[in-house]
DNA sequence: CGGTTATTTGACGAGGTTCAACCTAGGTGG
DNA sequence: CCACCTAGGTTGAACCTCGTCAAATAACCG
C-alpha cells in the first residue's frame, strides 16, 4: 500500500537502488521472473491479501466477483501489457482467473510503493492506468445499465476490435478467446443471448464468423452504430431537445 | 467545521512563507471560498477541460452521462465531504448537477497536483479516495449486471441508511433527497418500476414510508438479505463447492 | 385554490431468461 | 482412421421480469 512507503527501510529499497531509474512504470516488472498459469487457473481471490500487483505479459485474464447464489460478474478482461491490482487498498476486490494460458510477472506491493515514491516520473503513468482503469468502469457501467443485448455484444466486439488494431478495425479479424459464458458474465446477459443476438448481427453480414471464436467485421460503421454510443454528430443536435427533458426535470 | 479553524489559524501564522502542511487531503480545501448551485444546477460538464477538483461541502450532487437517445446513467451521487474529479485526465468523463442546494469548493488541478507533489502524506490519503471510487463503481457494476430490481432498490436503500448512519441502519430513518428518475437512472431501472419495487418493500413491512422522500427501516436484517450481497459467512462457505464449478467451467 | 409536476397504479407487450433439445468441434481410444 | 464422447455452443418455445403507455392520484407552488 502507498501509504507504507515514504516510512520504507533501507532493506526493501536495496532493489530498486541497484536497478537503474526505469523510465516506464512497465519496467519495474523487467526484473521479476514471468509465472506461467493454465487456462482456468486462478491468480488471486477476492478477499486475499493484496500482496502484489501484476503485470500481463500474455495471454487473457478475466477479473471477476461473485455474489449470492454463485452470481458470477466479470468486470474485466486483461490483455499483454495491463497491469493488475493497482487500485486496492489491503484486499484484493475481485478474483482474477487465466482465460486462456496466461503468462505474468508479480510484483511485491511494498517495492512497487517504494518505486512510486522514489521516482516522481513513475507517478503520472501510475495515476494514468488508474485513471484508465477508472474510465473503463464507467463505460461498463453505461452499458450494464442502459445498453440492449444488442449494443453490448457490439460495444464488446468493438472494444476488442480496437485493442487489436487501433480505431480502424475495417475489415479486420477479431479473437474471442473467452468462452461464451464469460462473454455473458461480462455484458450481463446470459449465453444464450449472446449466442442469439451473434448470430443475428452474422445474419445481417455486420460480422461474418470464422470458427467458433474468431470473426471478420465486415461492416464496421454498422457495428459503431449498433453500439449505441451516440457520438455522431447529427444524433447529439437531434436530440437536444429530449435529452433537455430528460436530463432536467426540474 | 474543525478543518476551517485550523486552516484560518495557520494561515495566519504564516503569513508570507509557505502555506502550511495540511494534514489531510481535504484540508486543501479550506482555502477556497464556497459556491452555491441551486437544484438542478450543472456543475461541469462531461468533456469539458478538467481543470477543478471539487469538494462537496454541503448538498447532494449526481453525476452521470448521456449516451445515445439521451439515455442518461447516473454513476454515483456525492454527499458531503466527498471529492469530485479525481480520477481524471484533461476532461471530465462525466458531468455533475445538483440534486439539492449545494455548496463546494473548487480546486484547481494544478495547485492540487503541486501539492500532492509536494506533501507526500497526502497521497496515500489521496489514493484511498480514489481507491474507494473504484470499488463503489465495481459494486455498482454487480449491481447493474447481475440484480434483480429489488435487490437493486434494497441496496440503496442501504446504501443510504448506511452513509447516514454507519453500519447498524436499525429502525433508523433515511432521507432521499433525489427523484424517482434519478434513482432509476442510477439503478438502471425505470421510474415505475422503482416506484411499484419501493411499494412492495413497503407492503411487506420491510421500510415504511415518511412523506415520498423519507424511510423508517423497519426490517433492517430483512433488507439486508433482500440486498443478494450474499456476504453472510456462512453463505460463502456454503456455496464454496457450487462455486468452484461454476467458476472453473473447464 | 388552480395549475403544474412528481409519483403511483394499471394494463399490456417486448426483450431477455429459463429450460430443454440439438448441433458441432475437438479429443480419445479402439 | 474413424467412431465415439464430451464440453461448448446454438436453436426453439414458454415464461417472466421489467419497460411502455396511459390514466389517476398526490404533493408542490404561486
Amino acid at each position: 500500500m502507498l501509504s507504507v512507503a515514504y516510512s520504507a527501510e533501507a532493506k526493501h529499497l536495496n532493489a530498486a537502488r541497484l536497478a537503474p531509474q526505469p523510465e516506464r512504470l512497465e519496467e519495474l516488472f523487467c526484473a521479476v521472473p514471468r509465472e506461467s498459469f493454465e487456462a482456468g487457473e486462478g491468480v488471486f481471490w477476492e478477499g486475499d491479501q493484496a500482496d502484489h500487483v501484476f503485470k500481463v505479459s500474455e495471454g487473457v485474464l478475466r477479473v471477476f466477483k461473485i455474489i449470492a447464489d454463485g452470481r458470477r460478474v466479470i468486470t474485466g478482461f486483461l490483455y499483454a501489457g495491463d497491469l493488475v491490482g493497482l487500485s486496492l487498498k489491503d484486499r484484493y476486490l475481485y478474483s482474477a482467473e487465466a482465460v486462456t494460458p496466461v503468462r505474468l510477472r508479480r510484483l511485491a506491493r511494498k517495492p512497487f510503493a517504494e518505486a512510486l515514491e522514489k521516482w516522481p516520473d513513475l507517478r503520472p503513468q501510475f495515476f494514468a492506468r488508474v485513471c484508465d482503469e477508472m474510465a473503463t468502469a464507467q463505460d461498463q457501467m453505461v452499458l450494464l445499465s442502459r445498453k440492449s443485448a444488442e449494443e453490448r455484444v457490439a460495444t464488446f466486439l468493438m472494444l476488442l476490435a480496437r485493442r487489436l488494431h487501433g480505431c480502424h478495425p475495417i475489415g479486420r479479424r477479431i479473437h474471442l478467446p473467452m468462452s461464451r459464458l464469460d462473454m455473458a458474465d461480462y455484458l450481463g446477459l446470459t449465453i444464450e443471448t449472446v449466442s442469439r443476438t451473434i448470430t443475428k448481427l452474422v445474419a445481417r453480414g455486420v460480422i461474418s464468423p470464422e470458427g467458433r471464436h474468431d470473426f471478420a467485421i465486415c461492416k464496421p460503421g454498422k457495428l459503431l452504430a449498433l453500439c449505441g454510443d451516440g457520438d455522431s454528430y447529427e444524433d447529439t443536435i437531434d436530440r437536444e431537445p429530449k435529452m433537455r427533458q430528460a436530463i432536467w426535470p426540474h
